[in-house]
DNA sequence: CTCACATATCGAAGAATGTCAATGTATGCT
DNA sequence: AGCATACATTGACATTCTTCGATATGTGAG
């Protein structure tokens, strides 16, 4: 049940949707999202991701961080580095 | 086949596909897709949305404008009115 | 033709956004 | 401890966006 994720429009739930679509709208940040989605492990980090946007690291970062706080994409630190992967809303948005 | 929109991105397809999310990221925007979609026959004039937004009847037609443009919604005029319904594109990305 | 109504366009003001360089923080190696 | 690496945060600047009031365009009625 429960196809339609945008008729069942609880006032937070609409402004959850609408943040997560905005998110996705930014073509550096929607690049970010198939880039994580294209890896073999379904999980990326800064170092690798930064290079394929040709943008600054601290943008990078500043991107990442705005998809996570939407509930797009998972942080988890492992080390030095930290991973993204993408959250279930994530994959229903984008498949 | 085809599940993915995302993955299969040609430069062009991405920059569409980042167009459609942005649109869908306004609050407002969000907001009219599911009054049109709302509506018994899946299309609305101006004077219907309007008073649901609460905002300036120059706002809402800009809006519209920009979800056309998208490829969010068609329009059909009508006598003095102007109905604005989901296209294709916009049933995937809402349901 | 004139008038009223529905919608679109224009111009402006304020807010939000994307980007960078510089700096801060944390982690691990030697 | 000291240093290099990976990432985050800050502050600043330019651009874009949302919104409005005012005005323009188009359509049908009388």
């Amino acid at each position: 049940m429960a196809k339609t994720v945008a008729l069942s429009r609880s006032p937070k739930q609409l402004a959850l949707l609408s943040d997560q679509f905005k998110a996705l709208g930014d073509p550096t940040r929607l690049q970010l999202m198939l880039a994580v989605m294209a890896e073999e492990n379904a999980e990326a980090c800064v170092c690798d991701l930064t290079p394929e946007t040709g943008l600054a690291q601290s943008t990078v970062s500043h991107h990442l961080k705005l998809l996570v706080s939407a509930g797009l994409l998972d942080r988890s630190q492992r080390g030095k580095w930290a991973f993204y992967s993408l959250t279930t809303d994530a994959k229903n948005l984008l498949k």
